[in-house]
DNA sequence: CGACTCACG
DNA sequence: ACGTACGTGAGTCGT
């Protein structure tokens, strides 16, 4: 017996017709950059997944209607008369519909004279002579009439997703009649949309019984004198050629001439870089997405790929690398520092060698490619290549091109750390992502199958290496050269090494404060409890919530989505009102320290040497500053004594050595100085004066002899930062407690006395409005899809985001830069660069050093880029992180 | 896995 | 009129 095979028939215009309702509501959001509607399109497509997953196809076809003219409307002129003409909307996606089935593998067929209905009529009888299974898909219930024991009928109800299929018994069951009988049904009961009338006075329930006593219109009219009631008997007569003709015009045709075959039809699949193009063009963000993430028929779409297997008996093959290639070391686990090794692949062109065994590359003939100058190597992330050959005692040098920090400059959104799936963000489709290959979440692990695993290992080699021109263009047309070569790919190297050196942890002291800690928290609790009355879970903020709002009665002074806000600024306001709520303020402050920064630290201290060793992620944020995890050392409490502790665990790797610190001081107002060019902020610097005191100077228009009260500083202090964060009066009043009103006016204030500023403003929206997206001093870019959305808030935040990005972006910039130069000019002492906090660098040095570094390191900092004005940079040292300061 | 809270610049 | 400050990471709760 052969195969089964199943064929999908489905009508193009209904399901299309359907889909455009379906999704009319959001009509206007369904466009793509041409301004074409897709929302058709995408229900069609949605559609199209649904049936493809239910029927799993051998065969398929979409039939079209031709056009308005048929047999039909050559045999009687009203078919279908005084119908709403398709919305030009609709019209225009048709063409694409044809394009999506050609992508996805799909034949489509229209037939002049004869409507979509015929074609599937007639391929489905084709089909059950040849014993197929078929489902027809449609809007249409009409198209009930082709169910057979061999052929389904699957409506689409409402809604994209929502879809019934008619078999022969659901349709008796749901009609009262037979599938042949419904044209019968329809002869007798006409059809108001199709426009013809049937027989006058009969509806469908007439219609029925008189089926189903009769079984077909000629048994009806056989039996005419056996019809008592007279008005219906009357109507019958009368309208007997009506009858006869809706009946003819309600038949779908099963012999229409179609001039494709049964054998025409086979379903190809997905057409994997059509379709890719094809929603790219749509922005079909979400097809693209599950492409992506989905695992089967996808693959068929690859084209092979060859590689070779590496062993230590060919290792002489690897002297064709003269002069470059792509590497790729893949380390399953997200953390470089401790992650396994599963293998490698190196290769150019059409050669390709892999392994799982990572030893290897400790053989002289990798190791020395790895290590050479003279060879250029491509890879995607450098930083945890170094780190992780760094492990197995290889120092590589010689990259020339890292795809992901390359993607991350010209996109910082396109910022996936899965080579696959940004590989196909930048149109390279020949790869499948991690997710797809190795699994996600538990059932993540790398393929015992060498076929699979060391193909996708190949790909990511040649995937590099496709993407190596076409993003070095970018990069140029960009302005952005530079940015990548001399500030971001240099970067990697001294990030690495920061990473490497890690820093030591007294674990000692740690342990001593969690014991200090978790006495104060018990005792805390304690008080909590009884001034609650009950025992409850003070982490819970909706069990704390109870307490303070329903049964102590405190008034709730904010909301969050899910209930009343407990968060500190509520709580503040609260404490004069009842003593639990400076308690619960303590317990809280505690409980985060020691879980987070106590407990959170000792967990990821390293048992060899007593260090942790964090991970920069160098391709995240949005701003060009750097972030940090596994621990975040950028976040190490500084603001609360009890918090400020923590630092005392953070001590140098040696003994009568010492951590030295140094900070740029106030540097975004600095760089806000320079790039709006205002003369009376940079006389500020210039002469440098205290900031805050300065501006609450012109802000409160004090005469020269009037003195700045803490007060006005402190306000003062809040508009800078609502400067650089981009103002709004709003979040001024919120953030220092006034209206948004005297908020409105100290902006207003501002700007007057700062009108290079203002100007700034300004300009940069509108150069954000223009080109879509800001840059900072070094040329790096963000871009902000939203700086003209219609929505207010999205605008209002993308333009808030346009002001501060080149603020916040320029200094990270600068202190990148002096990163890059620090790391030579430390070359011939033993002190060591350790952490970046944003605007402050942390080293440990001996002793003896620190009268040198207190020199060369500011030197460093302030000259990393000159501005406008001079950048400030302040030191600190002691025996620990705390003791810098 | 999202919401909330809170640590940093 | 709209309703938020900019950029991050991590722990905990509760569905």
């Amino acid at each position: 017996m052969a195969e089964s095979k199943r064929l999908l028939l489905i009508d193009g215009n209904s399901v299309a017709f359907r889909a455009f309702y379906a999704l009319y509501t959001s009509l206007n959001s369904f466009t793509n950059s041409d301004g074409l509607h897709t929302n058709a399109i995408f229900g069609f497509n949605r559609m199209l997944d649904i049936m493809l997953e239910q029927v799993k196809p051998t065969d398929a076809l979409v039939a079209f209607d031709a056009g308005k003219v048929t047999f039909r409307t050559k045999k009687y002129a009203d078919y279908k008369g005084g119908r709403a003409k398709t919305p030009p909307e609709l019209s225009e996606q048709m063409p694409y519909l044809r394009k999506l089935l050609q992508a996805r593998g799909i034949k489509s067929y229209e037939l002049p004279n004869y409507e979509a209905d015929d074609i599937i009529g007639t391929m489905a009888k084709e089909a059950e002579k040849a014993g197929y299974e078929t489902t027809i898909f449609t809007g249409d219930r009409d198209l009930t009439q082709l169910t057979s024991d061999a052929t389904s009928v699957a409506v689409s109800k409402k809604g994209v997703t929502e879809v019934e299929t008619y078999t022969p018994e659901h349709v008796e069951e749901k009609l009262g009649v037979r599938p042949n009988q419904i044209i019968e049904i329809k002869g007798l009961q006409g059809d108001t949309s199709d426009n013809y009338p049937g027989v006058a006075g009969v509806g469908p329930k007439t219609a029925v019984n008189l089926i189903q006593k009769y079984d077909t219109i000629d048994g009806v009219y056989d039996h005419l004198d056996d019809i008592s009631a007279k008005k219906m008997k009357a109507h019958l007569i009368e309208d007997k050629d009506s009858a006869f003709q809706s009946r003819d015009l309600a038949t779908i045709r099963r012999d229409a001439p179609l001039e494709i075959k049964l054998s025409d039809l086979k379903y190809e699949g997905d057409q994997r870089d059509e379709l890719v193009a094809f929603y790219q063009e749509m922005n079909f963000q979400s097809f693209l997405n599950k492409m992506n993430a989905d695992s089967d028929d996808d693959v068929l779409g690859l084209k092979p790929v060859h590689f070779t297997v590496l062993t230590q008996s060919n290792l002489d093959v690897l002297s064709q690398f003269d002069d470059h290639l792509s590497f790729y070391l893949e380390m399953p686990e997200e953390n470089y520092h401790t992650s396994t090794f599963a293998g490698f692949a190196l290769g150019k062109d059409q050669q390709w060698y892999v392994s799982r065994d990572v030893e290897l590359l400790q053989t002289q003939q990798v190791k020395h490619l790895l290590e050479s100058d003279e060879v250029q190597k491509d890879v995607f992330d450098v930083k945890r290549t170094y780190v992780g050959l760094n492990r197995l005692g290889i120092k590589l040098s010689g990259v020339d091109f890292d795809l992901l920090l390359a993607s991350y400059l010209l996109d910082t959104n396109e910022n996936s750390n899965d080579l696959g799936r940004l590989a196909f963000q930048h149109g390279y489709h020949q790869i499948q992502s991690d997710e797809e290959v190795y699994g996600k979440g538990a059932k993540r692990s790398i393929p015992n199958d060498d076929q699979i695993f060391f193909e996708h290992l190949t790909r990511k080699g040649i995937a590099i290496q496709s993407l190596k021109s076409p993003l070095f263009k970018q990069l140029k047309v960009n302005e952005q050269n530079d940015l990548y070569r001399n500030m971001e790919l240099p970067m990697a190297f001294v990030l690495a090494h920061m990473e490497i050196a890690g820093i030591m942890v007294d674990t000692d002291r740690l342990t001593a404060m969690q014991s200090e800690f978790t006495e104060l928290l018990a005792q805390t609790q304690q008080t909590i409890f009884q001034e609650a009355g009950e025992d409850f879970n003070i982490g819970s903020p909706k069990q704390l919530s109870h307490i303070l709002f329903e049964k102590l009665g405190l008034t709730p002074i904010k909301k969050t989505k899910t209930g009343y806000s407990t968060s500190v600024d509520v709580l503040e306001k609260l404490a004069p009102e009842a003593p639990i709520v400076e308690n619960i303020l303590k317990y809280r402050q505690i409980a985060k320290i020691q879980s987070t920064y106590v407990e959170g630290l000792l967990k990821v201290v390293h048992s060899t040497d007593q260090k942790v060793h964090t991970r920069y992620l160098q391709t995240l944020t949005q701003t060009g500053r750097l972030s940090s995890v596994d621990p975040n050392l950028q976040n190490i409490p500084i603001r609360t004594e009890e918090g400020r502790r923590i630092r005392q665990a953070f001590i140098p790797s040696h003994n009568g050595w010492q951590i030295f610190s140094s900070d740029y001081s106030q540097i975004e107002l600095r760089v806000l100085a320079h790039i709006t060019h205002d003369k009376n902020l940079q006389a500020a610097f210039i002469n440098n004066e205290d900031i805050h005191a300065s501006t609450a100077r012109r802000i409160f228009r004090l005469s020269p002899d009037a003195e700045v009260t803490p007060n006005m500083r402190r306000q003062a202090k809040a508009v800078n930062f609502g400067i650089v964060y981009g103002i709004s009066d709003y979040g001024l009043s919120q953030n220092i407690g006034i209206t948004r009103k005297q908020a409105r006016q100290f902006i207003d204030t501002y700007f007057q006395e700062f009108p290079g500023v203002k100007q700034y403003m300004t300009d940069i929206v509108a150069s954000a409005k223009d080109k879509g997206y800001v840059e900072t001093i070094a040329h790096r870019r963000r871009y902000l899809p939203d700086i003209n959305a219609r929505n207010f808030n999205q605008r209002s935040f993308a333009e808030r985001t346009a002001m501060n990005t080149p603020i916040q972006g320029s200094a990270a910039d600068i202190i990148k830069i002096a990163m890059i130069q620090m790391e030579d000019a430390l070359k011939d002492l033993q002190a060591t660069m350790l952490l970046q906090v944003h605007d402050e660098l942390i080293f440990e040095a001996p002793a003896s050093e620190i009268p040198t570094l207190e020199k060369l390191v500011p030197s460093v900092m302030d000259s990393a880029v000159k501005l406008e004005i001079p950048l400030k940079v302040e030191s600190h040292y002691g025996d620990t992180w705390y003791e810098a300061k």
